[in-house]
DNA sequence: CTTTCGAAGTTCCTTTAAGAGACTCTGTGA
DNA sequence: TCACAGAGTCTCTTAAAGGAACTTCGAAAG
């Protein structure tokens, strides 16, 4: 229900999940980043209330992270990513990926990544941005940083 | 409020959202990753209530993503994160990346993170595991794995 | 022109989860 | 034997999710 607002926290996990902590938000975004793009649509994919989708849309839409975009004279839209979702897709190939290895269990993952740029069927790996070696959580010390609290 | 269960759906990112995609789940996680092991330690650093953080904890630890460590004779219990739960240290991380950039705003990131293996203040970058080229949303192309509905 | 249609929401009602805070339980050690 | 501290549990209120029927707007068909 998250009627506490993380918004407020001092913290870059908290205010991402503002945006799209809410339940449902992941998998909106994931639709519309393959080409669902419509209310209709993610409604019957998701099977997701019809009243719930209309808060989630908003609340992409006023965040910045979707953008309503209208396709016909009559008032109909087309929801789609802004700069801001489309690299919120990291995130998305991210989940996948852990859940592709802890939750896929005997059937394997139930979808693969072609790479474009190689060809391949590939799967996603975290690298320092500076040096290019692997990081991850004990690969790396938190200091705090000029918007820290207090 | 979720009723609606994620676990069941062909998709890897329902399911890790069924893990950890209730409202103050991944800021737990964060908390633990950090060092804060203890019941009250969460609680008060992050405002849960004590009802919901019960609550969150046990189904984490039901998930293999905490594991809870007694650390006296008296019942007093850690928890720690697993290997499956320190792996989902990679998407904290990049959520937290998204969120520098995007919601920080003008006091800059709250908090830093500098990597152990080069020294440098840095961020994560996604690679591609199989040539090494960056990889993000638009660069990949999505197939059906062996695991997929239908 | 009136009727029908389709997409995109709105509204209303029920059920369930989150928030707040007091209460309990269990060993310890003063 | 009393007080304490940590880790929960209980109860009540409030708000959000689910479900399903209803509205609205313009287009096209008769």
């Amino acid at each position: 229900m998250q009627r506490t607002s993380f918004g407020e926290m001092a913290c870059s996990i908290a205010r991402t999940l503002d945006v799209i902590g809410e339940p449902w938000s992941p998998l909106i975004l994931r639709d519309v980043w393959v080409g669902m793009n419509r209310f209709d649509q993610l409604q019957a994919d998701l099977g997701i209330s019809r009243k719930v989708l209309t808060e989630r849309l908003n609340h992409l839409v006023d965040h910045g992270v979707l953008e309503r975009r209208p396709y016909d004279k009559r008032p109909r839209y087309e929801y789609h990513l802004t700069a801001k979702g489309s690299e919120l897709v990291d995130l998305l190939i991210v989940m996948t990926g852990w859940g592709d290895k802890w939750l896929a269990g005997e059937a394997g993952p139930p979808v693969l990544y072609r790479h474009r740029a190689c060809g391949e069927i590939s799967s996603v790996d975290l690298r320092c941005a500076h040096c290019g070696e692997p990081m991850h959580g004990g690969d790396v010390e938190a200091l705090a940083g000029p918007g820290a609290a207090g």
